[in-house]
DNA sequence: ACCTGAACACCGTTCAAGT
DNA sequence: ACCTGAACACCGTTCAAGT
């Protein structure tokens, strides 16, 4: 055997913190009531109560899979590389408009009151991107108004339409589309 | 006396539906773990099993709220009576953001999944104002898209002011006359 | 015909006891 | 040092018994 083993050395954790978060986003997206301490648990092989190891109470729980929410949308955003400004604004918002499809419930977390800082922080390193681009497209006084305008549209124009609200899902696709090159437009005056 | 009583009559509810759910309203925002079967019942002045006369249960009792809100937000629009259709525009923006303001949380419920075909047309009806007015502006081709895009825009931004996110916090009202701006500007070209 | 106490199921959480 | 069964508190919900 290559590494020394002792039978009363401490058991070494089964589980990693990351494998409960990211069980419990899967579950969240079954309905709030789907995400139980118990369900949680059974997902990743263990008792309910060793949960409590690894996160401080279901809210806690529910902040992880937020700030987790936040990072992995971030990272969709960085990878996306388009040559003109206006082309990567309009990817920044198909991609967010596709996240939330794909997280309806966790989405639903990005903006509900978050008091703590490092949560903060983490959405501000999402908006970075989206705030960068707008300073091309409308220089450095309004990339902040340009790139909030536009957070705020997509991510409403999302929410609604995974509620389905307004009788949109007939043409959801050409709804987004008119919108979307509504706000560019505002920040690529033709020339 | 003037109405005729049997002892033996039995006794009309002391309650109505409409009290529970303003009650529950009210409690929804100190938090959803606030809305509790018995603090409802508590503010009535019921026990917990009498709440279930007038509400199937939990769920259909937050689908009430949500419908309540809907209506409490139409309400509101229907008020607003301005000269210019752009004026009236702007003022539906910022009522919308007032009433969100008020109702953090009973907001949140707007733009949930709804199934339920009543609430699917509530949410028509608090359209319809809007509606009707981009269609003074743009026309009727495009009135539904503008007032989408204008609704997804306000519910977006308001939605981020209440999570503090993205640090708004220092001149919020700056940055939604900004929106607003951008956002009708595009609906009332300058002539 | 509404209201209630008692009862039950279920979930979050704690903790002493296992390994 | 993590894991677990048992236990407890709390909430949603039902129901038989009151009036």
């Amino acid at each position: 055997m290559s590494i020394a083993y002792s039978g009363a050395m401490p058991a070494p954790s089964r589980i990693h913190r990351d494998q409960v978060v990211a069980a419990a986003r899967v579950l969240l997206e079954r309905g709030d009531s789907a995400l139980t301490m118990q369900a949680v648990a059974r997902e990743v092989g263990v008792r309910a109560p060793s949960l409590y190891k690894h996160v401080r109470d279901r809210d806690d729980l529910v902040g992880l899979i937020r700030d987790a929410t936040i990072v992995d949308l971030t990272e969709g955003m960085l990878e996306i590389d388009a040559p003109s400004a206006s082309d990567r604004i309009i990817a920044y918002a198909r991609h967010v408009r596709a996240f939330v499809a794909r997280w309806p419930l966790g989405s639903q977390l990005l903006f509900q009151r978050a008091d703590a800082h490092s949560t903060r922080d983490l959405l501000q390193r999402a908006a970075a991107p989206v705030v960068r681009t707008c300073a091309e497209l409308v220089g450095h006084p309004h990339a902040l108004d340009a790139a909030r305008t536009l957070t705020a549209w997509v991510y409403g124009f999302s929410r609604m339409e995974q509620a389905d609200a307004f009788n949109l899902g007939h043409d959801t696709d050409r709804a987004f589309e008119f919108g979307l090159k509504t706000i560019v437009g505002t920040m690529t005056p033709t020339r």
